[in-house]
DNA sequence: ACAGAACCGTACCGTACGGTACTGATGGAG
DNA sequence: CTCCATCAGTACCGTACGGTACGGTTCTGT
């Protein structure tokens, strides 16, 4: 998918995806007018409707685009310890709150949001398809080596990992999309990580056997 | 707020706000015209800028007039013992869930957060006031009185009430709000009610004594 | 050097919407 | 009966946006 589209998009178009996304974030999906994006882009409409066919399009070629600059987490081959794995949720807990809290996240959900009544042009299917599946299979792949590696249990990956999701992110998402202020402090997003992967060790964790 | 609302609209203007809120959930924010919602609820435009001065006016009247129809939970006076306290609970998940996943709740959102950019109209904010706080208020006391009888510890009452929201609710409500299908089924909710209380019970349940 | 494509800037068109003004009908008060 | 307020229906205006067309310029390949 990052290939065919790195493929596919020539540096200038990505430049002007990459301009679009910043009026976006700027201004919402009301900033957001062809002929603003070629005034702020330097480039026609005209070439606009010809890269990406009509205004629908542009919006997925912007998700795609997004999508596109976010790396998955490592495969982890290592062994897998207590402590270790106990980082590893602690870092996908405090980059899942970063990446949620982020200006162009938040932009491209409200906007897939705001199009969601359309039946017609499914951007929320394409966020979710493109931003979240990622997120999940990593998360999900971490999750059962720690099942395999004996530290945790359950009996429905799914779950478990929704879970570890609600632990984290609880209301905050929503919130952030409402625009509601003063949300988004990093030392709090820290503390909040290490609460919700402390209290998913108490419903998740397997009690260390006193003789290893 | 509700008696003050429901002195200042008469039973016409109530009719049109729900005229307003039937399109809104029928078409999203593109089907609420003013030409549109005159021609629906058979008035004149004229009278929809003298009753709400303009759109704006007519969408915070709309989230005030939906708002005021929510009911909150009761009081409760009685004793709680453990069983009670859990049924509560699992009331409380259930109803929460539910509101949600309703058809107006999920189309005023999606109209709140397409808002959320214009710095100028914080519809995001009446939402938030209107309709979360006191769903916020009435769970809070619920756990309150869980705590004062023994049932429950916390520390935070802010902190313990937002975990359990989001063993609720989990990603379920942005997902819903993408517009992503096949996720409003009852028996699901009542199933993770069930389990959301469960989980909730053992990070903040306090052990019940042998002797007791 | 030259031909052709790509492209920028702008002008243009049709439409849809927010908001206002006017007209005629209805209904209640004196 | 008459006066007045309210309101439905409609016509209208200005604006903004999506989409298209065109003239002029720059870039590219030969």
């Amino acid at each position: 998918m990052t290939e065919a589209e790195r493929d596919r998009l020539t540096p200038r178009q990505r430049a002007v995806l990459e301009c679009a996304l910043e009026l976006l974030v700027a201004g919402g999906e009301r900033a957001l007018t062809t002929a603003g994006l070629a005034r702020a882009a330097s480039c026609s409409k005209e070439s606009l409707y010809k890269w990406f066919g009509d205004r629908d399009g542009l919006l997925a070629a912007m998700i795609a685009h997004q999508a596109s600059k976010v790396r998955g987490f490592s495969d982890m081959g290592e062994t897998m310890d207590r402590e270790r794995f106990r980082a590893h949720l602690l870092g996908f807990a405090r980059d899942l709150l970063e990446v949620l809290a982020g200006d162009v996240s938040l932009a491209l959900n409200r906007l897939a949001i705001g199009q969601a009544s359309r039946e017609e042009s499914p951007l929320g299917r394409l966020l979710v398809a493109q931003g979240r599946r990622r997120i999940d299979r990593s998360a999900k792949a971490l999750l059962e080596a720690g099942r395999k590696a004996g530290l945790i249990n359950f009996s429905d990956l799914d779950d478990a990992y929704r879970t570890l999701y609600g632990l984290i992110v609880r209301d905050l998402h929503v919130r952030m999309l409402l625009g509601e202020g003063g949300l988004r402090r990093p030392e709090a997003f820290a503390r909040q990580a290490e609460q919700a992967v402390e209290q998913f060790f108490v419903l998740f964790g397997v009690r260390e056997m006193a003789g290893e």
